[in-house]
DNA sequence: ACTTTTGCACTGACCAGTCAGTTCAAAAGA
DNA sequence: TCTTTTGAACTGACTGGTCAGTGCAAAAGT
């Protein structure tokens, strides 16, 4: 009964329980937002009794938090998997952010529902999960600063960029351009879509030519 | 049933009550999300009666609606203002760009909490003003893709850039770098956010010196 | 001048409905 | 057997929206 919520020791048929109310929640919270969404509402979508929800998770809150968490666990994970595989075919840095960027396509392409709520709540303050989100969004920006600060130890970007606020810039291009695209474009393929945040990181913008 | 000559279209009494519950409205809705904010709570930080809010407003969803057309109306504004002073002084594309985007800080500098809640609401789908935010989205977005077209034509930007998602990574550049100015380094200037902004835009990031 | 009327703007108690969270006996896995 | 899920009933707090009534300043009436 003790068993914490979040480490995989639990029974793999609670484990799939969780991931039913995960995936109904993610949906029906980027949707509505979390007030406007109901426990009722998250338990019919998964599939479940509304017991069930209860007795997997202590409030809708922490259910919440913990979809946070995992989500984000996800994000990172693949940020920095996609930065790793240019690192070892010595690839430059730029390279590397050329390749996260993509790896956020690829996210957001395959969960558009988590990165809708995501950015929905990440600058909201006065909220019981706020510290949570601060956690989550660290480790997220994190790694695309530590990019930018090997980038300019290597001498390969300008000393004077400013790294947090660059970081949050590129993350912030590539969250509303994505978010754009499946909103507004989704016929377009990711592809395109890569290629064109490639051409704006590299400043093939002004000037004329490819 | 004298028409008061101050505020067509309704009394000066009654245009100061709406300022004050847009400016109460704006805050909570930006800090807790618009389900989560109730009606009395704006009531009580207008400093008038709940009747109120329903005398000035059809319904929380109208007073929501209206407040978006308002912000947005001053952000356009404002954008287009920043463009033009450039194109009078004959300066390139590029430049109009980027006086966009101080434009663009100095209103989330003077109204954070709007673009907050402008950010949480506009990707969301099945939600009673989606339409509102769509158009109102387009009045924005349009401003930045006009110059981008303009400095296409001019030969001032490559002919291969994707205009509307250029324009929306631009836009989320700002705008997530704003947030998180604002939320994370509030003790920072504007004019060091800028130039961080311009080095990024101009593709002064790799290449190492200025 | 000065009294009465009009109607806009506002008030706040009230209502009907909703929702998170609880409880629990019983059923269904494993 | 022990864990997990079910499902329905229940509670108590909260919320959007309503409405009969108040205050007041300008217009009309005398």
């Amino acid at each position: 009964m003790e068993r914490s919520s979040t480490t995989p020791g639990g029974s793999a048929r609670r484990e799939a329980t969780r991931q039913k109310l995960y995936e109904a929640a993610v949906t029906l919270i980027a949707e509505q937002g979390f007030s406007a969404t109901t426990v009722d509402e998250i338990a019919e979508r998964a599939g479940v009794a509304k017991g069930t929800v209860y007795y997997n998770f202590a409030s809708k809150s922490v259910l919440f938090e913990e979809l946070l968490r995992h989500g984000v666990g996800l994000l990172t994970a693949s940020l920095r998997e996609a930065a790793e595989g240019t690192e070892q075919e010595g690839g430059s840095k730029v390279d590397a952010l050329d390749a996260m960027i993509r790896a956020g396509l690829v996210f957001i392409d395959r969960y558009p529902a988590f990165t809708q709520l995501y950015v929905a709540e990440l600058w909201r303050t006065n909220r019981a999960w706020q510290s949570t989100l601060m956690v989550v969004r660290q480790q997220a920006v994190a790694v695309v600063e530590g990019v930018l600060r090997e980038g300019v130890a290597a001498g390969e970007f300008s000393e004077e960029i400013d790294v947090p606020l660059t970081a949050a810039a590129l993350v912030g291009m590539v969250l509303v351009a994505a978010l754009d695209w499946k909103s507004f474009q989704p016929e377009r393929s990711l592809d395109d879509v890569h290629a064109a945040l490639s051409r704006l990181l590299q400043g093939r913008v002004s000037g004329r030519g490819q």
